[in-house]
RNA sequence: GUCCCCGUCGUCUAGCCCGGCCUAGGACAUCGCCCUUUCACGGCGGUAACGCGGGUUCAAAUCCCGCCGGGGACGCCA
């Protein structure tokens, strides 16, 4: 069997998305099992939209991922006289035309037919008579060069995922070919790169199902064998509307950024519309390379649901090694603002991330709700103002907390459990009570590690002053309902 | 509107091709209980789905038809 060979081919008009992600993902996992080429092509024949550093991003977001590719990035831009000659090659023996109509033309005609349009190119030029194609040709009156479809018959070929798909050739439209100012169309590149690139297995989103017979057609005049399509389900928002924008983050970019690992998105997107035989959840891309088939992908759409990739995302958290934890926390920190370096000694540091470690959903979690284990400039989280520091007495019982722990031998875990319990009996209330209230002031947060653990993490002088200012806080405002 | 495609818990899905083992399984979310110093983790348990209607059959989530619902395409965008 020859090598397969698979693309993915995003157009730099945008920032990689998810979907976008997901099919590059696809591919990636097609190629790597079946030990074939992944290809990267940048369709960038749309000039005005095309953006240079999109492109980067988007190959950033790539990498990211973790999605080598073998052979490119190749570039359309690169290759417009390779589309003209074929566009040429076509017009030479018969299977294009050129046409004369104008977009404004067009515009009209399509306006005219009403606001339910089942609007189809009227094949005026294509009816042309001869001479006077000639005589525009001659005048040199723009035009396009539009593929003669045929009038009869039916294009049909086999999905790997959606199965036997068959359109009437009367449906499709003579769609254009090359653009007036000499630029190929999406159907033209496609088709030209594909088969120039011998492409054996086109994996692409299902937005491109109703592309494919026109494509078809196209290798067909081309005297081309056509590859293998593999239409992927698309990816909805919560509305049921394809995802975009209005979704909120759609980008990988944006995911990266609150906090996301790349590989929980990786595992999560592996997951949108295909599930290994075995059915596990959680799985690393070496098995999902061992275990991927196209022939199991699903045909149906699917909801993104944000909090089953948190929850992926604080599995993977949660298994990561303090190694690679450690300068991912650094670096979040770092564009929170947070001046960790100068607030913990290099082995606290790696304490504080290993005990925040296992609450984290998402890297954001060490620099927000973890803030006060990182820097003294905290706040109390109202939530946990309001759910632990409602007694009156607390203020006066976190003064004399605090003042025992001063005297307390070792400032250990057990030690500092010992004489807040103690504390807590003689004064004849749950111990419970000063924890959590003790828990507030120290991190700002109801949720949080264990306390005594916070504390000696944090050392005698931090906790203390952190206890008197949460009990000068508690009195100076303890008339204000918390 | 026309053409193409899809339709199992709120969500992602297993099962469907090769009808019976499905009183429909798993995961996320949700609810309750246990653990407990909060939260998370973990453990246990619960709520929750075959879109509807006809067929075929001894038997249908599984096969056929219709309807309804949803999505995609309909550009000198990709």
């Amino acid at each position: 069997m020859a090598e397969i060979r698979v693309r993915f081919a995003p157009s730099p008009t945008g920032y990689l998305h998810v979907g976008g992600a997901r099919t590059a993902l696809y591919n990636w996992l097609f190629a790597r099992h079946q030990e074939g080429t992944f290809i990267l092509r940048i369709e960038d024949t749309d000039a005005d939209r095309s953006k240079p550093e999109l492109t980067a991003a988007i190959l950033d977001s790539l990498k990211w991922l973790g999605l080598n590719w073998d052979e490119g990035p190749f570039h359309q831009s690169d290759r417009l006289d390779r589309y003209r000659a074929v566009a040429r090659e076509l017009e030479r023996v018969g299977h294009a035309y050129p046409c004369f109509c104008t977009p404004e033309e067009l515009q009209l005609k399509r306006s005219r037919v009403g606001s339910g349009r089942p609007w189809k190119y009227d094949r005026t030029c294509r009816n042309l008579p001869e001479p006077e194609r000639q005589k525009r040709l001659a005048e040199k009156i723009p035009y396009v060069l539009r593929f003669r479809v045929p009038e009869t018959g039916e294009t049909s070929f086999e999905d790997r995922v959606f199965g036997a798909i068959k359109v009437e050739n009367q449906e499709i439209e003579d769609f254009v070919l090359l653009r007036s100012d000499g630029q190929p169309t999406y159907h033209l590149s496609v088709v030209a790169d594909d088969v120039d690139m011998l492409i054996t297995h086109v994996i692409r989103g299902a937005d491109h199902l109703s592309n494919t017979p026109k494509q078809i057609l196209v290798y067909n005049a081309l005297g081309a064998n056509t590859p293998v399509f593999a239409h992927l389900p698309l990816i909805l928002g919560p509305d049921r509307q394809r995802l975009s924008k209005r979704h909120g983050a759609t980008s990988v970019g944006a995911y990266r950024d609150q906090g996301i690992l790349p590989e929980a998105l990786v595992n999560f997107l592996a997951l949108l519309g295909w599930t290994p035989p075995g059915g596990e959840e959680i799985f690393p891309p070496e098995a999902m390379v061992r275990e991927f088939d196209l022939a199991a992908v699903s045909k149906s759409n699917a909801v993104f649901d944000p909090e089953k990739l948190a929850w992926m995302n604080s599995q993977y958290l949660r298994s990561l090694s303090l190694d690679r934890l450690q300068p991912l926390v650094e670096a979040e920190l770092e564009a929170a603002g947070v001046q960790a370096a100068t607030f913990l000694p290099g082995e606290s540091f790696q304490k504080t991330v290993a005990l925040l470690q296992t609450r984290a959903r998402t890297l954001k979690d060490f620099s927000q709700g973890g803030r006060a284990f990182f820097s003294d400039d905290f706040e109390y989280a109202a939530d946990a103002r309001k759910k632990f520091w409602k007694d009156p007495a607390l203020h006066d019982l976190l003064r004399q907390l605090a003042e025992r722990l001063e005297s307390v031998e070792a400032f250990d875990i057990a030690q500092t459990e010992e004489c807040l319990r103690k504390l807590a009996e003689e004064k004849g209330i749950k111990a419970g009570l000063l924890i959590n209230a003790a828990r507030v002031a120290l991190t700002g947060q109801a949720v949080a590690p264990g306390l005594f653990e916070v504390m000696a993490l944090l050392g005698r002088q931090r906790t203390v002053g952190r206890l008197l200012r949460a009990a000068e806080h508690l009195s100076s405002s303890a008339p204000a309902k918390l």
